[in-house]
Order: structure tokens, then sequence, then C-alpha cells
DNA sequence: CGTAATCAAATTGGATCCAATTTGGCAAGA
DNA sequence: TCTTGCCAAATTGGATCCAATTTGATTACG
């Protein structure tokens, strides 16, 4: 997980994670890539080509190819007619399709998980969550470390239910959102000047997941699968902060887990 | 589009589509590695290494390495912990899983399309999609070019009202279903034996996107939604013939289009 | 002056070479 | 006989080279 500024530079040497075994030049330039044209530091509707970005990243055209056309898959470029890829512009409206999906496929999740019943480790994880979430709301107020436990557990909540779902594709179908900033549970944004607005905003999220699980646990497959689509529409205001041009204002700070696929 | 028996030999030297100015062998590496995965040749769980796939596809390992992270995208390969990918078991319960998650990507489809309220070019399209299907009805019986209209004229309908919601990221998340076998509207199967039964099933589907253009024709979204939904499950009779080996008896065709992401 | 044709530069895809890492076997010692 | 360590073979990823295709520009001709 990654804790950081939204504007910082990108171009540091990537000294983290080398343990894990992968290859070092195409996980950084995947990465690095994707981050580029997040930030918008690959303008929407550029062209790209794998000898110029080579030279940037300092590799070989190799790892480039490779990575376009995972991005492609991604829906991060798109490969043009003849020759080449541009990137696609992620838009706010792009974004706010991409959490509407994503509450229908996490609504899915949490009725068939309702339908078919969790297992007990997997509702001990729930409350598990609920209960961390609890103690950190009790105190009336939120801390950045308290958002970056928020983030945690928030992230687990939402995986143990897709998990305990148990249909794999609806995993499958939200990769693709995993990679759009902020379509996905794996990234948060707040406000640092307004921590109590966040304060409000967070603990009406986290009453949602104990009305979500409550919802699970009597097994109201109808009633989780309308509460998780609401839920999701909270993500919704990362749409509003963002401008077209995706300038995440100084003062919000970003979390979001280090992309590892 | 492609009619032809399921257990055809995909040895043929590729004659086709070379008009497509895109790479030749890249693209027949994939559509290639697609097929042998979806019907069997390569074993679930088998492990496949670059070299022997390139010296059996008569290429070198550059487009099967593409290949490779093209198919780990669409799920068709799973990569080991070390080294190495595998092929995924495509299970019927998979395929199944695959289904209900296009009933309800594709149930948002329609709701969002009632909602919003369709194009008139595209209420058009519907209209004459329902239109060719009621004359192919009318006769009291099907042939096998009447099934490759059928399939012509779903693979519209469906896409089309995917468009009219005009949220581009269930395309994307759609998009790897399509892959799966039998879990997209691109490929149907129908027993040749039994075309009085296939009458009727093919029959009631075509009911159903009656409905499904007079519900979202008259803004009913909750209604166009649980329809679609409902229909999606009509795909779910291959789970059913398909066997655990993913055998497709004899007696079947199949009516697939051309892969060509 | 405009249009078409040809040629050069750029870009992409495939093949091959090289380095790094892992896997597996074989041998030696406890 | 079992375990451990080392070496060789295999596999993968990156870099470079080569071929094919496209783009665009310049020139020549109408």
């Amino acid at each position: 997980m990654l804790f950081k500024q939204f504007d910082l530079n990108y171009d540091r040497p990537a000294v983290t994670k080398t343990e894990t075994g992968m290859s070092k030049h195409g996980q950084r330039v995947l990465i690095t890539l994707r981050k580029m044209i997040a930030n918008g530091e690959l303008p929407p509707g550029e062209r790209v080509a794998e000898i110029p970005i080579a030279e940037r990243l300092g590799v070989s055209r190799t790892p480039v190819r490779i990575a376009f056309r995972t991005l492609e898959q991604e829906g991060l470029l798109r490969k043009g007619d003849r020759r080449g890829y541009t990137v696609r512009a992620i838009t706010p409206t792009e974004i706010a399709d991409a959490i509407e999906v994503r509450g229908v496929l996490e609504g899915l999740a949490a009725r068939l998980a309702s339908e078919r019943g969790i297992s007990l480790p997997a509702r001990s994880h729930l409350i598990e969550c609920l209960s961390t979430g609890d103690a950190l709301f009790s105190k009336g107020f939120l801390t950045d470390e308290d958002m970056e436990t928020y983030h945690d557990f928030n992230m687990r909540f939402h995986n143990t239910i897709i998990e305990a779902s148990r249909n794999v594709a609806i995993e499958d179908a939200l990769s693709r959102n995993d990679h759009l900033p902020f379509a996905s549970v794996s990234s948060i944004a707040f406000n640092r000047d307004d921590m109590t607005g966040e304060f409000r905003r967070f603990n009406f999220s986290h009453m949602q997941h104990h009305i979500i699980f409550d919802a699970i646990d009597n097994g109201q497959g109808a009633r989780a699968e309308a509460l998780m689509r609401e839920h999701a529409n909270a993500a919704l205001r990362y749409t509003q902060i963002l401008g077209p041009t995706q300038d995440m204002p100084d003062n919000f700070t970003v979390i979001e887990r280090e992309d590892t696929a």
C-alpha cells in the first residue's frame, strides 16, 4: 500500500518491491505507464509510440511492447486503425460509468453471498472489519493514519464479499475497473482541510457496511444487492472533485494500493 | 463470422482474413491458442511454455509471449508463482458464473437505455432486428442458415442496447466474458437433431427480445433490467450440454464470431 | 497551381541473441 | 538411506537486428 500526495513525481528510481521475484523492468514499465496516463503526463488522445517511451523509461522496446498490450486490455490505451496506440481519455463521465458498473457487480456479489450463505471465517472477517471501523469512528474524529486503516479494512470488506459470492467471474469483470483511478475500492481520496466533513462521509460509508452485512447475514439478497449498489455511489464524489483535467487539488490526499498485476 | 462444426481441426493454414492489415502471425497465434484452450487441446491445469508452443505454431517466441500476456488478461491463462503459465480450467460452473455476470451487466445496459432513452437510429435498428426474427420464426421452422441469421441479428440486438446505454464501462467489463466459450452472445450452439425443440427455444428468446424492447421503448427501466437478466439465462443451457470435459456432442452445431481483439 | 507518384523516414512486428533465474538431478557426506 | 549442496539444463525476460508496412514529403507533370 502507498500513502502519498497525488502530484508527486513518478520518476523516482523505483526501489520498492524487488523481492517479488517478478521481472523488474516489465512491472516497473507497466506501473509507470499506468500512472503517467492516470495523472495526465501522457495527455488523453496523445499518440504513444514504442521508441520514445522506451527511451524515456530507459529500457528497450520489448517491455514497452508488452506493456502496451496489457494497457490496451485494461482500457487505458486504444489502438489506432493502422498503427500505434493513443491514450484513452479518462473523463469524469468514464469514471462515473465504471463506478456504476462496479456497483452492479458488487451488488451481484452481495446478493449471491446472501443467497448462498457466507462461510464462518468470511463472516468473522467481515465482523472484524466492522469492529475496526467502529473503533475508528467512536473517537469522533479521523487522523491521516486512520484513513489508511479505513482504506485497508474497506478493501478487505469488499473483497471478502466478492469472494463469498463464490462467483469467480465477478472478480474478473471487476479487474478492469481496478486500473481506472478512483473507480475501484483500491483507491480513496480525502480532503485534509475538511476532516470533519470527511468524518461524516466515511462514517456514513461505514454505516452502509453495517447494514450490508446485516442483509447478507440474514439472507436478504435483494436488500443486500440494492444497498451495495447504493454504497458504490460513495465513490461518485471523486468525479465531482476531479476536473476535466483530472487535477486533484493539493489539499487532497490519495491512498491507493500499489498495482501488482 | 464462422459457421462450422465444433470439433474441426484448427491446424488449417489460416488463409482467411489477410486483408485486415493487422499483423498476421500475432493475431493467428492468439486466436489459435484461444481455440486450443477452449476445446481442451491444451488441457486445464497444463503448464504451457513459450518454446514448445512457438515450435508447434511455427513462429518465434515473440508473438507467443505477447499472446500469453493477452490470454492472461482474458483469464484463459494463469501465471504461476515463479515461472510459466497454466491453462485455467473452464468448467461449466465458470461459464455459468460468467453468464450470470453478463446478465447483470446487460441488465444494467437495458435499464440505462430505458432511463436515458434511446436514439432514433438505435430504435430503428432494434425494430429491424425484431422484424428479421419475426420473419424467421413465422415460417414455423428453422434451417441452418436461419440460425446464422439469428446469430447475426441477436448479436446486433444486444450490442445496440449496450451502446444505447451510453455507459462505456459496460462494454469493457463484458469484453472479458467474450473470450469464454458460450458466455457471450457471440457464440450459440444448437442441436441439429432436434430442430423442433430448438425452434421453440430460440423463439422464446426472440419473444424475450420483444418484451425487452417494449420495456426500453416505454422507459420501464426496472422491467427492462429484470427481463434482460432473465434473458441471459437462455445461455445457461450450454452449461448443461457441455460435460466436464467440454466435449460438444457431434450433433450440435456451433456458430461463433471470429475473435478479432 | 494543383495533383499524383515515387522515394525516404519512421514505426511496428518478428526473430535471434544474451543474461538472469529457477528447476531438477546427481553426488557426496552424515 | 536421507539430506544437502552444487552444477547443468531449461525457461523466461530484455536487447538488438531485420523485414514489412505506412506515413509524409518532395518533385514532376498536367
